[in-house]
DNA sequence: ACACTTCGATTTGTAGGACTAAACAAGAGA
DNA sequence: TCTCTTGTTTAGTCCTACAAATCGAAGTGT
């Protein structure tokens, strides 16, 4: 790992950023996952700038071509921008790219933030409402089919367990290929990102206060009969539980600690 | 520029991608742009790999870091994936992150995509009346004064001039602003990206159709008065408005060419 | 006080080599 | 024949070390 004799230190028991080892996780993508946390959870707060490229590969013991091309990638998500003489400093909130699924990752990685799922779920019953619409106008019948199968499984397994939740993901995943619009595709891959952390976050804490399958089911039904208006107003209500859900589990945790 | 004496190639006039030369882009950026237009606009398919980068490097005549770097930039994006063996290849569409706002430039450095725009406008008929609607139940009043004077330096310089389209811009990104709204403060500053390109393409074919500013006051009053139904409202025929325009836009320079 | 220059810190770009993962093919054994 | 293992090859990954462009700030001259 350590070129022909890395520098010095043994090559065994590396000092700092758990070494990627036997697992298919390659040196740069920690690193990335490492920094892109500590920046996205505040503990290196907007405005600050990390100490010199060749300093910080130093300190971590990897050579500044990887550093590099890990802090190009955060400067892709709009974290980071570095410039000679002054710098790599991280960028301010507004202009990180908090769509990019891996920036919400990163959000999602310690206890969900309160402010964060109000946004989130602000969007969400923005957008959502209109992908059931349009849904509703251009799903094909396979989709129909298919969504139909996902809503079986999903009511077998319940949500609480792993292969319940593939199915509800298969669920939103085709009522959004119904849109047939590219770009909420790409928007709501970066919300159900979130979502599934939020989702496994509550079935941890307290469990669900509702059967979500009902509520699914009428959104199916709207979809499948090409009914605009109720596929809308039914995706709404789903979001409301989804919500109340996810408020009363984020209380019990907050109550717990 | 080129270490000690690049590839024995003479220094002057080099042969592929115009150097960055004295002005500030940096070599690694207009390789990334390079590469990510020619994905975007379907140059190089989904599912294609690229040459190797030993390969590509040499012919492009920089070094093996700067390509890497660029390349790991598109990864950061979702555009493309690298393994080895396999070498890098391009993504399906779906994987692609369009909200970044890199990505959505380079969509629209050609002519625009119908099909894109169509996307678009129906993603903004979902968020920006809510945009309207919580920005109406949120603002400041030093806000609504930053709207007011956006409004009148508009309606005095008008669309088609530099400084008008300025203001504009600060109309729509202090709404935003109001909504107090992270992500949707991402996500429509994804989206102006996007519209600051058609607008530009609009003035540039044909002009408008119809004054912007009427519209924009009655949105602009309904905040003011945190009237949140009439600011969706308002909002809407705004959008309207300009979807037409747009698709007259389009029209026109698809009947030219 | 102001413009111009120099200097130093830091990123940017270059070169070439060693390591490793992954795909493919060939061979060994059942 | 089929599967499992083993080698071989390919291309990305990671490493070191050096040269150069940038930009801020301090210094210098007028």
């Amino acid at each position: 790992m350590a070129g022909t004799s890395g520098k010095g230190k043994p090559d065994h028991q590396r000092p700092l950023v758990d070494t990627p080892k036997g697992s298919g996780r390659r040196l740069r993508g920690v690193l990335l996952d490492f920094l892109g946390e500590r920046i996205v959870t505040g503990e290196v707060a907007p405005g600050e700038t990390l100490p010199g490229e060749v300093e910080t590969a130093e300190k971590l013991d990897i050579s500044r071509g990887a550093y590099r091309e890990a802090v190009k990638m955060l400067a892709a998500k709009g974290l980071v921008e570095s410039r000679p003489k002054t710098g790599t400093r991280v960028l301010e909130r507004v202009r990180w790219n908090l769509l990019d699924p891996e920036v919400m990752r990163w959000a999602f990685a310690g206890r969900p933030d309160a402010g964060l799922v109000r946004d989130l779920f602000e969007m969400r019953a923005a957008v959502e409402p209109s992908v059931a619409r349009l849904a509703a106008k251009r799903r094909s019948d396979a989709q129909v089919e298919r969504m139909r199968q996902a809503l079986a499984t999903m009511s077998e397994a319940g949500l609480t367990h792993e292969i319940g939740r593939d199915a509800d993901r298969m669920f939103h995943e085709t009522l959004l290929a119904a849109t047939g619009n590219q770009v909420m595709m790409t928007l709501s891959a970066s919300i159900s990102a979130a979502v599934a952390y939020t989702t496994i976050f509550k079935s941890r804490a307290g469990g669900f206060r509702r059967d979500p399958v009902p509520d699914h089911l009428r959104v199916f039904e709207a979809v499948a009969a090409q009914d605009e208006e109720a596929a809308a107003g039914a995706m709404r209500e789903l979001l409301d539980l989804a919500y109340d859900d996810t408020q009363h589990a984020l209380a019990d945790h907050a109550a717990k600690a």
